[in-house]
DNA sequence: TTAGAAATTAAACAAACGTTTAATTTAAAC
DNA sequence: GTTTAAATTAAACGTTTGTTTAATTTCTAA
């Protein structure tokens, strides 16, 4: 599937609103207006409300696989490789913020039913890179051995996804009063707590 | 705020509708059919859905607060403390998925202005009493000392909640082929897993 | 038993919704 | 320059939305 730039402007335009109000509180007048055009170019391009939305989702999901095939091979300790990992994760999400948004929601309704396979694909690809690294790291006697792989993904991704969505509270709370100090602290302090997280989890001796 | 019979059912039904399909993706008139009342009934008691909203959210809150200011004087071990506060956790926000689900929501959302503040009172209150147990631990010589407190519910929360909200992806990943699996591996493994991570962090030599 | 308040109802309201239509403009191909 | 297809438009479509109205029933208290 390919779009011209007129569309993938109402995708664009399409993807930070419903993350900002939901697709059900979006409609498609408010879309069309912020985009400049004609309400009846979203049905003459996309079929419907709900086929824009699928087409945003694949659209997004497509260039989302992160490169890491080549971590695995590289020179670097495990232990480099899973803190490469994780902030190769960390800026995945960063970068897709509105789209996570959206899915989370649309994972977890029961109102519409979105092919979520690509995503699914994505998801299960990294967890069996993740799980090269750890093993290689247990047989060099680095990481223990009676860890629970499938559960460290929903902790890099839990923490950071539930940092954005309680911003204003830890804006409030860690004193993040502007945007850059925002986005740094979730690229500094956010990121390495996370990899100390994760580090310690690997090598601690129940 | 006291509300009788009939309105505590009308909030239920909300509540569900609302975790499943979102405020705007549910009708006064879904709410109305499913609790066998008249539309005009949500109206005459709560103003209108948006103030149900506000109702639901203020009743549930309300009983959220966990009652645990005991446990900063029992006689067990800082360790066995942030265990215990760590399953009476993930306990809160399992009996309360819906809302957890809804405030998800609404805390992300630009359309409606919430009032929060109860909730972020029963976070701070949390906290507090986390990082007295986290002193304690200090104290002993259990605990490291540079360990950024308040990064540490980002991480309980965020597992559980991006655990439910991927429910699907994890039934599937680890075979939960029916909802006692589901819950059980909740209670055990998860709750295990995130209690060795905290632990492993607290412990971890940086 | 009766008066008054509270609860409940069906119907109507205007506004907003997603989508379609039919007419018109723009662009591309010959 | 003409023809044909694609893009764009304003208007209208039928539903659904949240809310209000006004009439009626049910309950409560004197």
């Amino acid at each position: 599937m390919e779009f011209n730039e007129k569309q993938i402007e109402i995708l664009l335009v399409a993807e930070q609103l419903f993350a900002e109000e939901g697709f059900d509180g979006t409609s498609v007048r408010e879309i069309a207006k912020i985009a400049n055009i004609n309400v009846a170019m979203i049905s003459y391009y996309f079929g419907s409300k709900e086929k824009l939305l699928e087409a945003l989702v694949l659209y997004r999901i497509s260039g989302m696989q992160l490169h890491l095939e080549s971590l695995s091979t590289e020179d670097i300790s495990p232990i480099e490789k899973i803190e490469k990992l994780i902030s190769y994760y960390i800026h995945r999400i960063n970068s897709n913020r509105c789209m996570y948004q959206i899915l989370h929601f649309e994972l977890s309704t029961t109102k519409r039913e979105l092919n979520l396979e690509a995503f699914t694909k994505v998801k299960k690809n990294n967890l069996i890179l993740l799980e090269n690294i750890i093993t290689e790291g247990q047989l060099q006697g680095l990481f223990q051995h009676n860890i629970n792989v499938a559960l460290i993904p929903p902790i890099i991704i839990g923490t950071i996804t539930h940092f954005h969505m309680n911003k204003p509270y830890y804006v409030d709370l860690l004193h993040l009063d502007s945007d850059e100090k925002y986005e740094d602290y979730i690229a500094n302090e956010l990121t390495k707590h996370i990899q100390k997280t994760i580090k310690a989890l690997l090598i601690y001796e129940d």
